[in-house]
DNA sequence: TTGTTCATGTAACTCGTTACATGATTCG
DNA sequence: CGAATCATGTAACGAGTTACATGAACAA
């Protein structure tokens, strides 16, 4: 299984609803997993079955009613049996870079525009990450909150993303540079 | 349709077999994709019958008969209206991160062992990328390849793949530091 | 009044992974 | 003599995506 274990870490944080889970994988968790709604929907009623996580209904009156999710002891359980087995290598998996890996076949012009926008995102997730960071951190400086912090799980994924997310703006802008200082001197006649 | 581009840009390179193809995207074809060999050769065989590519049969006496596939111009377009439709961000999906997520309620010496497990992994995969890159530009410096060279595709998608992998060991050393220290200092009581 | 937020799902489909199958050759 | 390399696939299953469905409250 996949998406299990991130639920179970993600839950690991306190209660969540579903919906809150939802707009915690749409923006890529840190950056290392995205999931859509219905997804988490079916994944955490799979999890209640399987006695992982507990709900518990909360009516509300001006909004719709939800359910907040916990993780139980054998989720736990299941936690950690993930934890101390082995895990395969990931690659990325990026339309972006199969278009760019053909860029000597395809319109460069329409890819550094691309580029430049996927750069601009990379940028706002950085702010995003670097604002997640300062919160979760909250008056500690960084190796201070590191050595004593009591949940520093998140905190380290999340630097990951951030280093991830710097990785691909540069790299954005550096191949668009590239690709267009070519189509100035028209490499290819 | 994902694999699908991945495989026609890959195939720019020139006449690869389903075998050559399923080596490249074992490693990971430069970090951005990776496949097995099955689903190669199925993805092969829908793309020959939809007349995007086409296959030649090579006769051989010490090993098994191949077939070595091209792009055709049908190929090329797909390539070049696919570049040009959008593109959604990508994250990266780890198992790993999801149990570092986890860290606080999770055996770490366990995990301490995978990340440095990991570290390694990077480790060679940088070698292995930066031995591509140099066999890429030949001779040239990389300023003047980048500037000139005929086919730059693979080798932007490949300093992507080495600085990604970079990221990743020294995270994962990182990482393994902190939650070492941890361990001795033993936080949580 | 149009769009966004909150809140939860079902159904159909495509894509990716695991397991299985075959068989000769060459390297250590 | 066992393992890796070359070379190609089928079948079943698990995971992820797309499309569809509902409905009230509130902000621009």
């Amino acid at each position: 299984m996949a998406l299990r274990h991130a639920v179970l870490a993600a839950l690991l944080d306190g209660e969540h609803s579903g919906y809150q889970l939802a707009k915690a994988f749409d923006v890529g968790m840190a950056n290392f997993w995205h999931a859509l709604p219905q997804q988490l929907y079916a994944e955490l009623a799979k999890l209640e079955r399987d006695g992982l996580i507990t709900g518990r209904e909360v009516v509300q009156e001006a909004r719709p009613n939800k359910r907040l999710f916990t993780v139980t002891d054998a989720g736990l359980d299941e936690l950690r049996r993930f934890a101390a087995g082995q895990s395969k290598p990931s690659s990325v998996r990026d339309d972006l870079m199969v278009k760019v890996a053909a860029a000597d076949a395809v319109d460069t012009a329409e890819l550094v525009g691309q580029l430049e926008e996927r750069a601009a995102i990379a940028e706002a997730k950085i702010d995003l990450f670097d604002g997640l960071l300062r919160r979760m951190r909250g008056d500690a400086d960084e190796a201070e909150f590191l050595a004593r912090g009591r949940r520093i799980g998140p905190y380290l994924t999340c630097l990951r993303g951030r280093a991830f997310e710097r990785e691909n703006r540069d790299w954005c802008t550096r191949t668009a540079a590239v690709l267009r200082a070519r189509a100035g001197a028209d490499v290819r006649r």
